[in-house]
DNA sequence: CTAAAAATTTAGACTTGTCTAAATTTTTAG
DNA sequence: CTAAAAATTTAGACAAGTCTAAATTTTTAG
C-alpha cells in the first residue's frame, strides 16, 4: 500500500502538528528525519499526488483526513509494540523506540489488533503517549505541566514530551517514572527550579527538566 | 547492515540448498521469489562481492559461511516470529507465514534471543521445522516420512515437506495437526495411498500428500 | 522599504533493485 | 556429435528515494 518512506514522513508530520503550527514547514520535516529540505520537497509532491497531504509551494504541509489517518495507525503500532517490549520482553523505557520504530511498518489487518487484544488494550505506551484505538480515536493529554504546580501541592507523573532516550535515562536516575507521586516543596524564582519530593528523596530540578513532565494534580 | 532484499535472497538461497542440491541455480531462485532470472544474477554478483554467497558465471551459487549464518540467523527469526503468532496471538498455522516474512526482517541483537526466551526458547515452529538456537545451530528432521511407514505400525507426525498455506488448511479439514498420531491399515499398490486412523477417523490419503509429512514411527 | 539572510524548490546526478530484450553459454535430444 | 532448447548473462532502461549545487521565493533586520 504505502512505502516505508510515505509511512515515515505521514507519522512524522503528524507528531509536527501536534507539537508546532497548523502547516508544517520543510526544514522541519527535513531536520526531524535528518535528511535534506530537497529530499522533503521530492517527497511531499508525491504525497500531494496521493491526496495525503495538502501542499502549496513554499507554504509547507498539513495532512488529509486520509494522510491523518494513515498517520495515526502508525502512531498506534509504534506504540503498541512499544508496550509488548516492555510488558512482555522486560525492556526498559529508553530502549525500545528503535525497535518499535521498525514494528511499527509492519503490515496486517489483523495483528495490530490481535496485538492489542494481547495487551489487554492498554491506553498509554510506556512513556505516557496515548494509543489510538482500532478507529484512530485518540485521547489527548491536558497540558498540565510539572513546571506549573504550586507549592506544597502534590501530582502525579503521567506523560513526557520529550521521551529521548537520554532524558528517560535522567528521569531513570533520579526515580522518577509514569505513576511517581510528586511533592513541590519549594520553587526558585530566579532560575525558576524546583525542588520537589519523591518518595523520601528530595530531588532538585531545572525549569527544562519540569517543563517536559506532564502531571495530573492531586 | 544488509537490505530486506539482501537477506531475503540469502534465506532463499539457505532454503534451495537444503531441498535440492549443493549449487543453487539462478532460474530456480527466481521462481521462487518471483522475479526475473536477471535480476536474480545482479543480486547474486552483489551477493558474491560481499563473501556471501559463492558464484561462478553459469554455475549456480552455495553460500559462504558468512552467507549461511545471516541465512540462518533470518530463519531463525521467521520461525521465532511464527511461534509468538501462533501460541500468544492465537493464529491458525495456516495464517502466520506472510507476517512472519516481514518480522523476520527486524533488526535488534537482543529482541530476537528475548522473544525467544518469552516463548519459553520453543525447538520447533507451528509447521514442526527446527528453530536455530542463538549460535546458528539447528536440529535436522531425520527423513521419515508417512509414506514409509508399514502396514499395522503408527507414527507420529512432526513437521511438514510443503507448508503451504493450502497444505495446511488440507490438513486441518483432515484434522491433522503436529502430534497426531497415525496408524497406518492398509495400503493400495496401484496408487500408493494409503488407509489411515486418526484417533477414531478413517481417512485416505494420497501419495502426494503422504510424501509431504515426516513422522516419528511409535 | 529594501537588501541580506533564510527557507524552499529545481535541476541533475546517484544508488538500489527491478525489468525487457538481446546475446551468450550450457544442456539435451536425436 | 550437433542442432535446438533451455538457462544464464549482459546491456540498457526505469522507479523510488536521496543528495548537492544552483535558482528562486519568502522572511527579516535595519
Amino acid at each position: 500500500m504505502f512505502s516505508h518512506s510515505e509511512e515515515n514522513y505521514l507519522k512524522v508530520i503528524y507528531n509536527l502538528e501536534l507539537t508546532n503550527s497548523k502547516n508544517v514547514s520543510t526544514t522541519l520535516i527535513a531536520n526531524k528525519i535528518k535528511s535534506k529540505a530537497s529530499s522533503v520537497t521530492d517527497m511531499l509532491k508525491k504525497l500531494a499526488d496521493k491526496k495525503l497531504v495538502n501542499y502549496e509551494k513554499y507554504k509547507g504541509v498539513s495532512l488529509t483526513k486520509k494522510g491523518k489517518s494513515i498517520a495515526v495507525n502508525i502512531v498506534r503500532k509504534h506504540r503498541l509494540w512499544e508496550v509488548f517490549l516492555v510488558n512482555k520482553l522486560n525492556y526498559n523505557w529508553d530502549e525500545v523506540h528503535e525497535m518499535a520504530e521498525q514494528l511499527e511498518h509492519i503490515k496486517s489487518d489483523t495483528l495490530t489488533n490481535r496485538l492489542d487484544e494481547f495487551l489487554n488494550f492498554p491506553k498509554h505506551d510506556p512513556h505516557g503517549d496515548p494509543i489510538p484505538d482500532e478507529n484512530g480515536n485518540i485521547a489527548h493529554h491536558k497540558n498540565v505541566m510539572l513546571s506549573s504546580i504550586e507549592t506544597n501541592n502534590s501530582c502525579i507523573v503521567i506523560g513526557l514530551k520529550d521521551s529521548s532516550s537520554a532524558f528517560l535515562k535522567f528521569l531513570d536516575n533520579l526515580n522518577i517514572n509514569l505513576g511517581s507521586v510528586l511533592k513541590i516543596i519549594s520553587k526558585e524564582s530566579f532560575d525558576n527550579s524546583m525542588l520537589i519530593e519523591n518518595n523520601t528523596h528530595l530531588i532538585s530540578i531545572s525549569n527544562q527538566i519540569s517543563k517536559n513532565i506532564f502531571v495530573k494534580n492531586l
